[in-house]
DNA sequence: GCGGCGTGTCATAAT
DNA sequence: GTATTATGACACGCC
């Protein structure tokens, strides 16, 4: 009792302290309430409270996923998990799904599902402090269509606990809202929150994961379809491991460009500003994506946790994910909402649950290039080099898949430096998406800027630096191009290699040095026509000053014609014959010798005089 | 739709 | 003979 009353006392001698320091704040904004205990222990039970109904639902999805899980079957012969399709069920029923979903997700979920508004206004209440402000952004990202497949996980569990299996329940997608509402404020928490270390650890976990394989799936492969599998191998998976950062991360990225932009209601938009500093200094990667995806971590644990070895997810794994479908994807890039029915091509070839990004959807102009590209996508590396040599065929598509599929303008950085130079680079990678991302969008009318360009030649280097991390080459491409050959062959012969690895390395070093001398020689060859132009300025000059001191040359040589005929006059004038006659000026003329000497010569008898000039007096 | 421009890539010759 | 470099030509994307 002492001390309760001691603390009691403490306690009013604090309220008296904080009723003064609250005067004080009054006029700062403060709220009473913030400085009221009981109201923050009431917080602070209500929080917790919360969390608990939130970890049951991420139970009940566990079980969930694992009951789906079960439905699965592993294909021996591509490592893959494919849904245990019916006897009779034909290459296109494992499409078939993917379209339902998609086209549920279009329709039907988009009555039942929350809207973003209310979304926002569940979390401000359910997590009144600072929970409530990340989970703000969280929204913003699990309201978008293209998110991941974990996204319904809170609505799903809280609004339609109904039919949740085995049809893959598309995620709730929010009001389709047009791009135009994306703003730079919004993109810059969304840069912010990609700053984290950690999602960019785990983009290059992805890829570090990705098989090692000389072959893939055909491309017409329904089981191989999913690309975004075939660099998914979840190779090593053990539950709670990173990987599960690292498909969110992934998930993530490839949600930020294209989903955010449609999406985010602008009422949050200044929230979302001002809190992503925060989540950039409280969420690990972790609690990121545990706060992104509530029921994404389980899934991906119990649900990908088998799917070692498997260097291209199928068809099959989709419904493991149902709310994130490529046809999600795209159903907010830019400039191609209302192309549905390439959407749903798309969905056939699931270009990739994590894959697409928006930073490629504008920049993917031909959208057909990309449902294209997906075969490609899974060509061999030998087949890969294949379209290479055939330009036209299926090379761009290729790279573009690539493009599509992984975040080029990052793991260019990333992959040109390693180690802890590279950690650091890759921690600068936000600010470039930040730049591209705030330039399109602040040119949401013209969407092609001149960083496209500079994006693709981001795009065709990141394609070697993803081939090379298909492959598993052990080194960066900025290695491969740029060591010289002693380097070059040592660090070969340091790591045991097998043939396409081999051809892939010479291909990069190859293409990265012709793509260097290219380069070079266009810059030469323009400096060449900068150098002729400046030459030709120059011999146009001389032209002109020669061709004025020809003008003045002509001159004094009239001039001095006109002097010297003067002259021949006054000295002609001058001459007198014996009887003191002067001649004529027609009749005779001055000569001078080549000893100096002036001769007066007929000009009737000049040849004869010529002969007898030397008897002729001397004038 | 057409043309210009920038870029990557390939083929080939030169080094 | 091989690797590298230089360069013309082509394809592609973007404007």
């Amino acid at each position: 009792m002492t001390m309760e009353m001691e603390v009691m006392h403490s306690s009013q001698q604090d309220m008296n302290l904080i009723d003064i320091l609250w005067k004080q704040d009054i006029d700062l904004g403060a709220r009473r309430e913030v400085f009221d205990y009981n109201h923050r222990q009431k917080e602070h039970e209500l929080q917790r409270q919360l969390e608990l109904e939130e970890e049951k639902r991420l139970h009940l999805l566990r079980e969930q996923e694992k009951a789906l899980l079960a439905q699965l079957q592993l294909d021996e012969e591509t490592g893959e998990y494919i849904p245990c399709p019916p006897p009779s069920a034909p290459l296109q029923s494992a499409i078939t799904p993917l379209e339902v979903t998609q086209n549920v997700a279009f329709t039907e979920d988009n009555r039942d599902a929350m809207s973003f508004d209310e979304c926002l206004q569940l979390l401000a209440e359910t997590f009144p402090v600072e929970e409530t402000e990340n989970t703000s952004v969280c929204l913003d990202t699990t309201s978008v269509p293209m998110m991941s497949p974990e996204q319904p996980a809170l609505p799903l569990a809280t609004l339609s606990p109904g039919p949740l299996l085995p049809s893959p329940s598309p995620p709730p997608p929010p009001p389709p809202q047009p791009p135009q509402r994306m703003s730079p404020d919004l993109e810059q928490a969304w840069m912010e929150l990609l700053s984290l270390p950690e999602l960019q650890q785990c983009l290059n976990m992805q890829l570090e994961d990705t098989l090692e394989t000389t072959t893939y799936p055909l491309p017409n492969s329904s089981e191989s379809q999913n690309p975004d599998y075939t660099f998914y191998p979840m190779t090593g998976l053990t539950e709670g491991e990173t990987n599960n950062v690292n498909v969110c991360s992934a998930e993530f990225m490839n949600t930020f460009d294209g989903s955010v932009p449609s999406l985010a209601p602008p009422d949050n938009l200044s929230q979302m500003k001002t809190k992503a500093p925060q989540l950039h200094t409280n969420y690990t990667a972790e609690s990121f994506c545990d706060v992104f995806y509530p029921n994404a971590i389980p899934e991906q644990s119990s649900g990908q946790h088998g799917l070692e070895g498997n260097e291209s997810d199928t068809m099959s794994d989709i419904p493991n994910k149902p709310p994130f479908t490529a046809a999600d994807l795209y159903s907010l890039s830019p400039g191609e909402v209302s192309d549905i029915g390439k959407q749903s091509r798309v969905a056939e070839l699931p270009d990739s649950d994590s894959g697409i990004s928006s930073n490629t959807s504008p920049n993917a102009s031909s959208p057909g290039k990309s449902v294209y590209g997906d075969g490609s996508f899974f060509y061999s590396d030998s087949d890969m080099d294949e379209m290479d040599h055939n330009p036209g065929s299926a090379e761009s598509d290729y790279s573009e898949m690539f493009s599509i599929n992984f975040q080029p303008d990052d793991y260019h950085l990333a992959a040109s430096v390693s180690g802890p130079a590279g950690q650091k680079q890759q921690e600068k990678k936000p600010k470039q998406h930040k730049s591209d991302l705030t330039e399109e969008s602040g040119h949401n009318d013209a969407p092609f800027t001149k960083d496209k360009r500079r994006k693709r030649s981001d795009v065709r280097l990141s394609r070697d630096e993803q081939r090379a991390k298909a492959l598993k080459i052990p080194f960066t491409v900025a290695m491969i191009i740029n060591l010289p050959v002693d380097d070059f062959n040592e660090m070969m012969s340091k790591h045991q290699m097998n043939e396409a690895q081999l051809a892939l390395v010479r291909d990069i070093r190859r293409r990265g040095k012709n793509k260097v001398a290219a380069q070079n020689c266009r810059k030469r060859k323009m400096e060449n026509i900068v150098g002729l132009e400046g030459e030709l300025d120059s011999l146009k000059e001389e032209k002109e000053r020669l061709l004025s001191e020809k003008s003045q040359n002509t001159t004094n040589l009239k001039e001095m014609k006109q002097q010297l005929n003067t002259l021949y006059l006054e000295v002609f004038s001058m001459l007198r014959d014996e009887k003191g006659n002067s001649y004529s000026p027609s009749d005779y003329s001055l000569q001078q010798s080549t000893n100096g000497s002036i001769f007066l010569v007929p000009r009737v008898k000049k040849t004869f005089i010529k002969s007898i000039g030397n008897h002729l007096p001397p004038v």
